[in-house]
DNA sequence: CCTTCTCCTGTACAGTTGTACATGTACAGA
DNA sequence: TCTGTACATGTACAACTGTACAGGAGAAGG
């Protein structure tokens, strides 16, 4: 299940196969469908497993925020941190994309989703800005992905710093 | 290819096939292959065209933005409009994950990035707001489209009200 | 030792894929 | 009218796909 992880990173969710899956873990072909009746089967429960080790890295995030005393800086850090594994970070965006067509990856996605705007909500100001500091790190990861270069550490300075409430946020451009 | 492109947002880049394209566009198999080699070039090809178009459409953004006496408002109106035809701005994201992975799509994928990009620098304070402001607009529109919800108008107007200087910016929280 | 049962895996199969290519078809020049 | 040429398309094929399933391996119970 690591190996279909891996796989999909790799090539994509929709490019992913059953034997390329098996060559990757060292497990017969058969292997694959013994235990995953079919293959949407096996992909759902390795994105699922997916986001919610990545749900429980977001709990890092919450607590080196809530600690932090220059909020801008430390995103930085922490988005930085989650580039170091791109292909764990495109995962993370495989997955969107894939629930945004069906439907039944929705609950998935919410789980990374949800937790990511929790605790955005609980360091800027209340939910609005909190709704939009979230979009604004999900659209700084998917653009350091897509240009293939690293995160815009400036931007997202200067976009923490004008979306958190004043009185928190400490490196004001 | 117009009926590529319509086949790339319902299914995704990777599940389109020659015959799904050739039976949509209701022309034989073989004039799919006759005009483009092999179906890589046909889906760059089609990619290319709608940024192509999507970057025209955001001229009409920089001018409607030009003119906005309340730019939080009129990114809200903005990005709704782009979510309207929800097929098209699934193009978009669908376009930017291949080019997370296939580096001979990263120009066209930076066509659209740009303009957004430069469009959000000019109505921001500096190009650092601004590449905030584009990400946050980024981050919005893919998380409507994830969630399969609609646009999260309150947070973005925030964002927006957040993000571009004080002196342009009429409707802040 | 034999039976039975569960867990596993190699192999087979029907369906689909991208692509090559021989075959048609229309039209311009002589 | 004939011929050459560029364009278009139906068809064929090898490679690969997901999945089913017959049978092996090995332990548990008698």
């Amino acid at each position: 299940m690591t190996a279909a992880l891996a796989a999909i990173a790799e090539v994509g969710v929709g490019q992913v196969t059953h034997r390329m899956i098996a060559t990757r873990a060292n497990v017969p072909l058969g292997s694959t469908t013994y235990y995953f009746p079919t293959l949407d089967d096996l992909v759902v429960a390795a994105l699922r497993r997916a986001t919610e080790e990545a749900r429980a890295h977001l709990e890092a995030w919450a607590e080196e925020l809530s600690v932090s005393r220059d909020l801008p800086a430390t995103f930085v850090e922490l988005v930085t941190g989650c580039l170091a594994d791109r292909e764990q970070a495109l995962l993370e965006y495989e997955l969107y994309l894939a629930a945004a067509r069906a439907p039944e990856l929705r609950p998935v996605a919410a789980l990374w989703l949800d937790g990511l705007r929790g605790i955005c909500a609980r360091v800027a100001g209340g939910p609005e800005r909190g709704f939009a500091l979230a979009a604004l790190v999900d659209g700084m990861l998917l653009q350091a992905l897509v240009t293939g270069g690293p995160l815009d550490a400036d931007g997202l300075r200067a976009g923490v710093a004008g979306l958190v409430s004043p009185r928190t946020a400490a490196g004001s451009t």
